[in-house]
DNA sequence: TACAGGAGGATTTTT
DNA sequence: TCCTCCTGTA
C-alpha cells in the first residue's frame, strides 16, 4: 500500500503517526504522548493517524476520539474523511459511518450513560442541566437549608456551585478545595458539606444530571471492573486531543478504559493549558509516561508552521518568563522581515478605530476578513469595537461570552420542551409554572410537590385546579403538555412557540425582536431528529457564535472573527489583533490572586500571540473609562502595558503610538486629566 | 402570595 | 452599568 499520504509529514510527525502501526506490532501499540507545540501541525498529525489506523484495517467505529469542543471533532472527523477518501477511493464505503465516537468527553459521556443507564440504576430519560440550570438547583437547596439567611454572607450560588464542581472535578477532599481556592469561604465547610448532599439528593430524585455528573457517572461506571472492560472493549484505540486542558476526573476514566494504556494515545502542550479554573491540571499530560510500565513514548513536535519567525520570537520571549515550562522553544523557517506591533492607543474608542482601519486596509491588500480575528481576554472588551464595526457595518462573528441560549426567552422555551421530557425537573419546571400570571415560586413549589411522586405527572397535572389568578391560561398549559405527548417531533415546538409568545408579549417589552430568535430556535431545532436528542446537544455544545445579524452567516460571506482567547484555542488566522493587553485585562483583575492563576494568565497571552500566521498586533489602551454619570463628569482609570511584556521583551516588537499626537488630542488630554483630579477630590470621602 | 420597585453588590474564561 | 436580592404593598 502506498503512503504518500504520509511523505508530506516531517520525521516526528510520521513516526506519530506511525506509533505502534506495523509489521512488527498489529495495529495497537503501547501508550503514545504527543507534545504538539503551537502551529506545530497538531491536528493535521492526529487527523493523519487516525486516517492511517483506519488505511491499514482499524474499524472506524471502535476508535474514540476525544476532542476538547464539538468544533473541533468536527474539524477532525472532515480531515480523516478527507485523507481516507483520497488513499482507499470514495467508493470504498469504509468511511460512510465513520468515527461514530467522536466527541467531547462530556458527550460521550453522556451517550455512554444512555447506553448504560439501566445497569447503574439511571433513569434513561434523564435531562442535562447547564450551569445555570445547576446554580439554580443549588439556590433552591441553599434557600430550604436556610443558608440564604445566616447572619455573615453565605457563599452566593455560583461560588457553591464552582466549589462543588471543583472539589468532583480535581478529585479533591473539600477541605483541601477550600484552603487552596477557597479560603475566605472556610469558614463554611460544615454547611457547604450539607449543601452539596442535598444537592447531589435533588439531582436523583429529579433524574436530571449537571455537566460535572456526566464525568462523575463514568467514572464510577468504569470503577466497576467488569464494566470498565466491557466498555473499553468498545474501542481498540482512544485518542485524545488538547490533554493539558482535561482534569484529574477525566484522566481517571481514561486510565479505567484502557489500564494497560494499549492503543491510547494523548496530545497536548502544557505550554497551552488554560483551564484550570476548569479544574485541568498540567499534572496529567507531565504524569502520563510513569502511569505506565513500561512508560509511554513521548514525541515532541516543536517545528512551527504557522507564525513567522518575528512573532515566533516574541511568543517564546513571554513564554520563557514562565515560572516552570516543560516544553522547547519552538522554531520555524517563516522569515519575516516585520516584527510584532506593541501598539499604544490613547483609549478604548481610539483602539477600536485603529483596527476598523487596518483591517480595511488588510482587506484592500487582498487579506479576506475570515483571515483576521480580534482577540480578547474577555467578551465584555469588544464591546466597544462592536459597536464601531456595527456603525461602519463591517459584518462579524463573535465566539465566546454571552450565548443565544442564555437570554431569558430561548430557557423560557428550552424549560417547556424538558418539562415535557422530564416532568421531574424541577428547575424546569418552576421556571415553566412561573410564566403564567398568578403563580409565583410558592404556588409553582406546591403544584411540584403535587406531582413529584406520581409515575405519571403530566396526567395528574390535569387534575389540579387552576390557581385563582391564572384561569385559562393554567387550562392551555394542561393542554399543550398532554398535546406534546402526541405531537412528535419536531412539530411540537412550533405548538409550544404558539403557546408561548402571549406570554412573551406580556413578560417582555422587546417582544416582537425576541420572537425572532425564537423562530431561529425552531430552526435550530428542526436539525435534530428527537426532542431528547435536541436537549442535549443543545445543552453539551451550544451554538457558540453570536452574530450582530440574525443567524450565523452563510459560508461565502466574509466577516471579522472575533473572540475570547479561550474560544480561540486550536485556531489560526493570517492577521491577529489582541485588544487591552494591559494589566488589569491581561492578567486579569481577578486572576492575580495567587502564582499559579497568574502563570495561567501567562499562557493566555501566549496561546493568543501564537494564533497569528503573518501579522501580529498587540494593542496597549492607556486610559479606561467607567462609571457613566455625565454629572460627576467621566471617570476614567489609567492602565499600563501588560506586565507579561517588562522592557527586556520590548526588542521583539515594533512599539509605537496611534494617532500621532496632534494639538486636538493635546487639549483632549488636558482636559480628561481636569476632571480626573475632580474625581479624585470627590473619592477621597467615599 | 404575587409582584413592583428600590438598594446594594458584583463583575472571566467553558463543557 | 447591570443584575440580584429584599422589602413593602395590594
Amino acid at each position: 500500500m502506498s503512503a504518500a499520504y504520509l511523505e508530506k509529514l516531517n520525521d516526528r510527525q510520521r513516526s506519530a503517526v506511525e506509533h505502534g502501526i506495523g509489521p512488527d506490532h498489529g495495529l495497537v501499540g503501547g501508550p503514545l504522548l504527543i507534545i504538539a507545540g503551537a502551529g506545530s501541525g497538531k491536528t493535521n498529525t492526529l487527523a493523519h493517524r487516525v486516517a492511517h489506523l483506519i488505511v491499514n484495517g482499524a474499524d472506524p467505529r471502535r476508535i474514540l476520539l476525544m476532542t476538547f469542543s464539538r468544533r473541533a471533532a468536527a474539524e477532525m472527523s472532515r480531515r480523516v474523511e478527507r485523507i481516507c477518501t483520497q488513499v482507499l477511493g470514495a467508493g470504498s464505503g469504509v468511511m460512510t459511518d465513520a468515527l461514530a465516537w467522536a466527541g467531547t468527553f462530556h458527550g460521550i459521556g453522556a451517550r455512554l450513560l444512555r447506553i448504560y443507564a439501566e445497569q447503574i440504576g439511571l433513569n434513561v430519560d434523564f435531562t442535562i442541566h447547564d450551569r445555570e440550570d445547576s446554580a439554580d438547583l443549588m439556590n433552591l437547596v441553599r434557600h430550604e437549608l436556610g443558608f440564604s439567611k445566616t447572619e455573615s454572607r453565605f457563599p452566593t450560588k455560583g461560588t457553591c456551585l464552582a466549589i462543588y464542581s471543583r472539589t468532583v472535578n480535581s478529585q479533591t477532599p473539600l477541605n483541601d478545595v477550600l484552603r487552596n481556592w477557597y479560603p475566605w469561604v472556610s469558614g463554611w465547610e460544615s454547611q457547604l458539606k450539607a449543601l452539596f448532599a442535598g444537592y447531589v439528593e435533588a439531582k436523583q430524585a429529579q433524574n436530571v444530571l449537571d455537566y460535572d455528573d456526566l464525568l462523575l457517572y463514568w467514572a464510577q461506571m468504569v470503577s466497576d471492573p467488569l464494566l470498565a472492560a466491557d466498555i473499553g472493549g468498545r474501542f481498540d484505540h482512544v485518542l485524545v486531543d488538547e490533554y493539558q486542558d482535561t482534569n484529574k476526573l477525566q484522566s481517571s476514566v481514561l486510565m479505567a478504559l484502557k489500564p494497560g494504556g494499549r492503543g491510547l494515545t494523548v496530545v497536548g502542550d502544557d505550554a497551552q493549558s488554560i483551564y484550570s479554573f476548569r479544574a485541568a491540571t498540567v499534572r496529567n499530560i507531565l504524569d502520563f509516561p510513569k502511569e505506565f510500565s513500561p512508560p509511554a513514548d513521548v514525541i515532541t513536535l516543536d517545528r512551527n508552521y504557522r507564525s513567522t519567525q518575528t512573532i515566533l520570537a516574541a511568543a517564546n520571549g513571554v513564554i520563557e518568563l514562565a515560572r516552570e515550562r516543560f516544553t522547547k522553544n519552538l522554531w520555524t523557517d517563516r522569515q519575516s522581515a516585520e516584527r510584532p506591533k506593541l501598539l499604544t492607543v490613547r483609549d478604548e474608542s481610539d483602539q477600536a478605530n485603529y483596527i476598523v482601519e487596518q483591517v480595511l486596509a488588510n482587506r484592500e491588500t487582498g487579506m479576506r476578513l475570515k483571515q483576521q480575528a480580534v482577540l480578547f481576554r474577555a467578551s465584555n472588551h469588544s464591546g466597544p469595537l462592536e459597536v464601531e464595526l456595527t456603525r461602519r457595518n463591517i459584518p462579524f462573528v463573535k465566539f465566546g461570552g454571552l450565548k443565544f441560549l442564555d437570554s431569558a426567552h430561548v430557557k423560557d422555551m428550552l424549560a417547556v420542551l424538558r418539562f415535557a421530557q422530564n416532568p421531574r425537573d424541577r428547575v424546569a419546571g418552576f421556571r415553566l409554572l412561573q410564566m403564567l400570571p398568578g403563580i409565583g415560586p410558592q404556588t409553582a413549589g406546591k403544584i411540584l410537590d403535587a406531582i413529584a411522586a406520581d409515575p405519571e405527572p403530566l396526567m395528574t397535572l390535569a387534575e389540579i385546579p387552576s390557581p385563582p389568578k391564572s384561569g385559562d391560561d393554567w387550562v392551555r398549559l394542561v393542554e399543550l403538555l398532554q398535546g406534546l405527548r402526541r405531537s412528535g417531533w419536531p412539530a411540537e415546538i412550533a405548538m409550544v412557540r404558539t403557546w408561548y409568545e402571549p406570554h412573551l408579549d406580556r413578560i417582555h417589552e422587546d417582544a416582537e425582536t425576541r420572537k425572532a430568535d425564537l423562530l431561529q430556535l425552531e430552526q435550530i431545532a428542526s436539525g435534530y431528529p428527537s426532542r431528547e436528542r435536541f436537549l442535549t446537544e443543545l445543552t453539551l455544545d451550544p451554538p457558540d457564535a453570536t452574530s450582530d445579524q440574525a443567524g450565523v452567516p452563510l459560508l461565502d460571506e466574509d466577516y471579522l472573527i472575533l473572540s475570547t482567547i479561550h474560544s480561540a484555542k486550536g485556531q489560526e488566522w493570517r492577521a491577529v489583533f489582541m485588544l487591552n493587553v494591559v494589566d488589569g485585562c491581561i492578567p486579569s483583575d481577578l486572576g492575580t490572586g495567587t502564582t499559579h492563576d497568574l502563570e495561567e494568565e501567562r499562557r493566555l497571552l501566549y496561546v493568543g500571540m501564537t494564533r497569528a500566521k503573518d501579522s501580529l498586533t498587540l494593542m496597549v489602551p492607556q486610559r479606561f473609562f467607567t462609571g457613566g454619570q455625565h454629572a460627576q463628569g467621566d471617570r476614567h482609570v489609567y492602565a499600563s502595558r501588560t506586565r507579561f511584556i517588562p522592557a527586556t521583551l520590548l526588542q521583539f516588537f515594533e512599539t509605537g503610538t496611534w494617532p500621532l499626537a496632534n494639538p486636538t488630542t493635546a487639549e483632549r488630554n488636558a482636559q480628561q486629566i481636569r476632571i480626573d483630579v475632580a474625581a479624585r477630590m470627590r473619592d477621597m470621602w467615599r
